[in-house]
DNA sequence: TCAAACATGTAATAATCTTTACAAACTAAG
DNA sequence: CTTAGTTTGTAAAGATTATTACATGTTTGA
């Protein structure tokens, strides 16, 4: 129950004085109730002590108390999300890329959350956090700097993750390397890339766990996958927004390491120990 | 002009302290400065005359009198409601990681985004867009890839881009190709890089326009820059989010190709017959 | 390596605010 | 018209908060 919904209720119990306040209170709720005693005795035209035992009579300690209460309703109706969604970049015009970029990206990580099965993202999570499991990851041109970011933080989580060449020619000898059981991640957009293509067919027949990361209009590698990720890629540009893959990629990694704590936990100290990670990160 | 807007434009005057009061107030804005100075400063962290000295840095008489302007700011604002509701992910519980990081990922662009300046930007922009300025990049461990992705893209809409070598220790020798005027593009988040440091400051007293993709923090880096994009990186995670860095690095090159679009265009076409990139791409 | 400049916290002081005691003013009942 | 009860404000005490002086620690550049 608000303040505000107290003062209505215990209208009728006031005095003409407690009246005042009370109606000076709503009309400028919450913000009348963030000055000083003082200052809102004045507004209201009533006296400090007043305002005091109204406080009083809505159960709280005194003015302070009230006040604080206040507070954290304030706060909590400013934390909603939504608030002030409208006013993104600062004094740019509506035109600017910035704004129009940004109305892109929140719709493409609106629409993209709404199609995604919850059930897929745990799977994944938990085939990615079984360290049994080999894992192979790949990209197409654009794509691969998020397989990339994907290798990097899976080798501080766990072990047994390999990075596939950059250059097509070499994936062939790589495959070599996989068996059946393992996991291939590839991330692979529209302009889809037929080289990864054949890779994928090749290891979905050995018996690979394919896991591919995409876009709405789905790689044809979707066929040989066990889950897709499907991110809305649609930019106001002449290319397509990673942002959406990446904020998955992310979601991944955070939620692997949530379910593999207690292992990687130290493994990210012996690896911050051999990298020289952490030595000059005091600074923050 | 708000105080959030006053605080962005002024945090580079900053002192640490002063920076990690200055980020508490604006991650929960404005309701952080709606308490006593006491309480303020205890939530960032720093003595209570760390926060007086900054909101005189502000141009205000103290704190009493900058609270007082954040009060009228909150109370204009909330003059104007445009509050409602949005669903994140479907029929995903709230404590899940999607949503949490949802959560996380949406404040954190809508925080960097205020905390952007337009002019910074463009400017930005136009020196990118120059195909007389060579362009050198580099970046961490972890934000390379986002180097990489804006050297990818950058090579297609011009000419003179250079990636720098993986290993620092090459860095040294990639210097000597570079010239007084040219640009290098740096990225660099928390456990800044001292190596990357160096590299910024001698290419610095050597001439170089150092442009710096950095966190809410501000690499040391920033003492060398021209100009800096700072994003919000915090995730419910181990590790910190890439998603803003990876906005920016889009939007800029989405801006870059508007405004340079007759010459990319032809260029585009040109590469798309060298790397065979468009055959496939009819299916869409 | 050292000195100067800068950054930052502790603690005392000043200012302000909240709370309480009390008295004046008002109201209602006999 | 009086008196008990109620309402309300004044003013002082008490508590909290803002501000300042100063000392200590840290960085920077010669």
């Amino acid at each position: 129950m608000t303040i505000a919904e107290e003062i209505n209720a215990n209208f009728d119990k006031f005095t003409p004085s407690e009246r005042k306040l009370a109606n000076t209170l709503l009309a400028n709720y919450p913000m009348a109730g963030m000055e000083t005693i003082t200052d809102l005795a004045a507004t209201a035209g009533v006296s400090t002590p007043t305002v005091m035992r109204t406080a009083k009579k809505l159960g709280f300690n005194g003015f302070s108390d009230m006040q604080n209460t206040l507070r954290e309703e304030l706060k909590f109706t400013l934390s909603d999300p939504t608030w002030k969604r409208e006013h993104w970049a600062n004094n740019v015009p509506a035109d600017h890329i910035l704004n129009l970029f940004t109305e892109a990206v929140s719709s493409n990580l609106r629409l993209s959350l709404k199609q995604l099965n919850q059930n897929v993202f745990d799977d994944i999570v938990q085939l990615l956090a079984d360290e049994n499991k080999t894992i192979h990851l790949v990209g197409g041109k654009i794509t691969r700097v998020f397989a990339e970011y994907l290798y990097t933080h899976l080798q501080v989580i766990r072990k047994n993750v390999y990075m596939l060449p950059t250059a097509p020619a070499l994936w062939s000898h790589h495959l070599l390397n996989v068996s059946a059981g393992d996991i291939l991640i590839t991330f692979d957009v529209r302009r889809y890339d037929t080289d990864l293509q054949e890779l994928a067919k090749l290891a979905f027949s050995r018996g690979v766990i394919n896991i591919l990361f995409t876009d709405q209009w789905l790689s044809p590698i979707e066929r040989y996958s066990r889950h897709y990720i499907k991110s809305q890629i649609e930019a106001p540009s002449a290319w397509d927004s990673g942002v959406v893959i990446l904020f998955f990629v992310e979601s991944i990694i955070a939620a692997i390491e949530q379910t593999t704590r207690h292992v990687s936990s130290s493994r990210i100290k012996e690896l911050e120990k051999i990298y020289d990670f952490s030595d000059r990160s005091k600074r923050k």
